[in-house]
DNA sequence: CCGAATCCTATACGATACTG
DNA sequence: CAGTATCGTATAGGATTCGG
């Protein structure tokens, strides 16, 4: 595979505006469908859901189900989700440590375009 | 900063479609707007202008150009793309190694859903 | 050769309402 | 509690054309 198919790839499954957050809120082992939806912020019960699938379908999360009342469904992460958390997680350290210099440069560079 | 925060700001930089496969392909030095566009396969001029405009703006990537004929302008990555391209070599390693597993979960699951 | 400007479309996403 | 269904909108991005 050429360097571009594997950024595309990746792409692909997490350049959406909500995997890798149900990811990192997965973190810690399983969580419920309403925890889920507390823990991350703004996101919609149709996104959430829609999200959810996604990442069932790709196996990087199992949902299980219980037949219980009231109904609990828990969702975690695979070997696999988790191996994804793990190599993002040095991405997420980068935004981190950086984002203060790219808003700096962001504000240098349009102050001199009003020049 | 929060781990959501993190995930949120680095999707803001690099979730878009072609950021990354720019940032790729500048990796070896400088080149040329011209050889960019042969080399990043189906990227348009509007959206390699525009992405590039906005990794100018972000300073992960410099603009050089020269007063010849032909004209020539040159774009490399800063100290600080660089060390962006880096932190997401992880994750492209990571698709390339499970792009097929990947595959195969969803084969299988679209499979148990038509029955 | 290196763009900017315009037009257009697909779709990702949010809001809302409803169900087992 | 854990979803599904429907609708409306905003915007990312492609195609095309024109300019320095």
């Amino acid at each position: 595979m050429t360097k571009g198919e594997g950024i595309r790839h990746m792409l692909d499954r997490a350049g959406d505006k909500w995997t890798l957050l149900v990811i990192g809120a997965l973190e810690h082992g399983p969580v419920r469908y309403t925890e889920l939806q507390r823990s991350i912020e703004g996101i919609s019960q149709r996104m959430l859901t829609h999200t959810l699938r996604q990442l069932q379908r790709d196996g990087l999360v199992v949902r299980d189900a219980y037949a219980e009342v009231p109904p609990r469904v828990e969702y975690a992460l695979t070997d696999l989700g988790t191996s994804l958390l793990d190599a993002v997680t040095v991405l997420i350290d980068w935004a981190g440590s950086h984002h203060d210099e790219i808003c700096a440069n962001r504000v240098g560079y349009d102050a001199a375009r009003e020049e």
